[in-house]
DNA sequence: CCCCTCGATTGCGATCCGTCAATGCGTCAG
DNA sequence: CTGACGCATTGACGGATCGCAATCGAGGGG
């Protein structure tokens, strides 16, 4: 038998923060070790898998999480069922942060690529803010990069035929590395991403495969991001 | 001869917030007032006309707004020149907020229908900052709404067809209003909102008002919203 | 008072996209 | 090994949307 609901995460609190390898660039980037030490007992780190949940809609918030590796989607739902994805969280992003707020989540918070995950509990974060006003600046940072990153979906995602659409998505997807290589994504979730259907999405990667702009490689996708960003310009 | 771009507008100290009638629900709601008297001269109140704007897109964010009467659309460009608004600033909203980390404007803010803006020097904030981390709480709480309706609008409003997409910014724009009163919007606008072209926006208001859901009062629309609902559900 | 411009509306044809369905492939459990 | 299942791909079809153009009406300027 399959499940298609994975295990429910086992959180072990294993993490300090003040030895974190990212400190520099995660969220308690800027705050003294001293401090650090002290709460890194309820601070968990956890390795998790593809498909399973960091949070689900609706859940009372109560902690906030980054990801150290790996890639999350944030999901959407509507009331006919169909679901939209509306963003993904990715290394040293953090997500869940309307818990800071008393608000619940406001999506289902899915692992897309096998993640190792730091879960950070909602009175740490107020216990640092007492002490350390750098933290609200790393706050604002983060909200205002979802914020960026939403906005530059509805735009670049959410206008123009769906081959536009496929190529701005791999655009963004490959643009981190600067080699073209991007990680697979399953054409549903390409769908969901961009607001057409998945056999849209299908149609679109195949065509772009057989023009050669896109191929695939050791289970990535390669780019040519010459080719997509003519496409994407129209 | 016609102004294409509206006249500069004269920003003029005159403002003292601690007299806000609105201060219960604004920005600086929770700091004490005899803080806010020391900076009452530093925040300008405008009266701003449709079509002006509150900044523009790159430029260096040097204040945020809040608004205080009317609404201000927030418009992003595409590489082929076709606008997106992405979100829309009404009463007690604030915008600009990327200014606060020193970052550009990420949008044009046009006023949509005539408004009363407060201009708040980002210096202002960083002082107020200082001694009331209350006000650290209210920022976080506008990023969250202004990401929470960015996520709405790519769930409800960029998804499903034309139709359903323009009952669902109907059902929207007529909420706050328990009367199914809302204000005029431009096709243009209706179809930057949705991502659908102004005919197509053109069309389907018109088939709404042909089907008795949807007519023009006084300057306004009046939505029959459950049969909005009914719409937009499928 | 007339002309001009802008926005809304509508028609039409071409294209795109969604829907339904069939097929093939790979994985996993038994 | 075999069957069940999920996912990608492809085809066919019809409806939805786009792009272009023409018309109409309101409002401002000359």
């Amino acid at each position: 038998m399959k499940l298609t609901q994975p295990a429910m995460t086992e959180w072990c609190a294993t993490a300090d923060c003040s030895l974190c390898t990212m400190r520099a660039s995660v969220l308690f980037a800027g705050i003294e070790p001293a401090l650090l030490s002290r709460i890194q007992h309820a601070i968990d780190e956890q390795r998790m898998l593809r498909g399973e949940s960091l949070y689900h809609m609706g859940d009372p918030g109560r902690a906030i999480f980054t990801v150290r590796e790996g890639l999350v989607k944030l999901v959407q739902y509507l009331p006919d069922g169909g679901e939209r994805i509306v963003r993904l969280v990715r290394s040293t992003d953090v997500t869940g942060l309307e818990a800071l707020l008393g608000q619940p989540y406001q999506h289902d918070a899915i692992v897309e690529q096998d993640s190792v995950v730091c879960r950070i509990p909602v009175d740490v974060v107020r216990r640092l803010e007492l002490e350390s006003p750098q933290l609200y600046r790393e706050l604002m940072r983060r909200w205002q990069q979802a914020l960026s990153e939403a906005d530059a979906w509805l735009t670049e995602l959410g206008t123009g035929s769906a081959r536009q659409r496929v190529a701005r998505l791999l655009l963004r997807l490959s643009n981190e590395a600067g080699d073209g290589l991007c990680n697979l994504f399953s054409r549903k979730d390409m769908g969901a991403m961009l607001g057409i259907t998945t056999e849209s999405a299908s149609r679109m990667v195949a065509e772009l495969k057989r023009a050669g702009v896109l191929s695939e490689q050791a289970g990535r996708f390669h780019c040519d991001r010459a080719a997509l960003e003519q496409i994407a310009a129209e």
